[in-house]
DNA sequence: AAAGGCATCAACCGCCTGATA
DNA sequence: GTATCAGGCGGTTGATGCCTT
């Protein structure tokens, strides 16, 4: 049996949201919290899907969204976590408080894949493009030089000291396979730290203390670097190790792997730079 | 001043995952 | 074990405004 629709569109507005229509949504959470989206609306007096009330909320009504531009800080954050996690924007924006994920991806799409574009490396695999391309790109870029500047996109001549604020955990519940949940909204600095295999990257293990966690639910974070100055790590020895199953241990060694397949790709492309 | 092209970003869509009955 | 629900995610679209010609 297919599965029913989130909502009945018929009858239903689409497109921009009013004043009003945030208004009545805003009032509502306040009074009776964030959740049961789909039931929300009818409550609410919107006449919204459900999924429509929560993107909005999520992206724009929430009192903790950070508002204007993107800072250069941001910026560079944005792309270093992007090399390590790709387009999982809910985890890069986690880490960038204030900022939704869709607010991110949009940034991504229209102003950073651009700039990497414009220094030579492939927004999508985050590698140096090869010369007939980096020469096309450039091509590119000294045509559209103008309206570059016009849209703000700034290319940072010198590596800046990022901010960074430490992950949110992800949820666990078994151990029986490790994945990346989805779901992240825990305040993670309440969190605390282990990690770390050695070699010449690292790969960080959080076991963070979680307040929702009970009985033998607790809060695993990953978190991969190869500068050993890193912000984004700077942890103990890890002690939880003994405690993992052989699969959880498989999964992660799966992930050092393929960090460590990035970490020559990068080596390779410095040497290339080099000469 | 007008037309066309381009960039931006809010919103939608389809799919996935975890929880629950 | 299966079906369904609810929430969440990433990809894509389209309206809008700005810029160029």
């Amino acid at each position: 049996m297919g599965r029913a629709p989130c909502c009945s569109k018929v009858g239903l507005h689409r497109g921009p949201w009013t004043t009003r229509e945030d208004s009545l949504l805003t009032k509502y959470i306040q009074a009776h919290g964030e959740g049961h989206w789909r039931s929300l609306p009818k409550k609410a007096g919107l006449l919204r899907c459900g999924k429509s009330c929560r993107l909005r909320w999520m992206n724009y009504l929430r009192p903790d969204i950070k508002r204007g531009n993107i800072t250069p800080d941001e910026d560079d954050l944005i792309i270093r976590l992007h090399r390590l996690l790709g387009n999982r924007w809910s985890l890069i924006a986690g880490r960038l408080p204030g900022r939704t994920d869709n607010e991110i991806k949009n940034y991504w799409n229209t102003h950073l894949s651009r700039k990497l574009i414009s220094q030579g490396t492939d927004p999508n695999t985050n590698k140096k493009l090869l010369e007939p391309q980096k020469k096309r790109e450039r091509d590119m870029k000294t045509s559209n030089s103008k309206k570059i500047q016009n849209n703000k996109v700034k290319t940072n001549a010198e590596p800046q000291k990022t901010t960074i604020h430490h992950p949110k955990p992800v949820r666990v519940t078994s151990f029986s396979c490790f994945s990346m949940s989805r779901n992240s909204s825990f305040d993670w600095n309440t969190g605390s730290r282990c990690s770390s295999f050695g070699g010449d990257g690292e790969l960080c293990i959080e076991v963070n203390n979680v307040p929702w966690c009970s009985d033998n639910v607790i809060g695993v974070n990953v978190l991969i670097s190869h500068d050993p100055d890193d912000d984004l790590l700077k942890g103990s020895t890890f002690e939880g190790q003994s405690q993992l199953p052989t699969s959880y241990n498989g999964t992660l060694e799966k992930l050092y792997e393929e960090y460590l397949q990035l970490l020559k790709a990068e080596e390779n492309d410095h040497v290339q730079l080099d000469y």
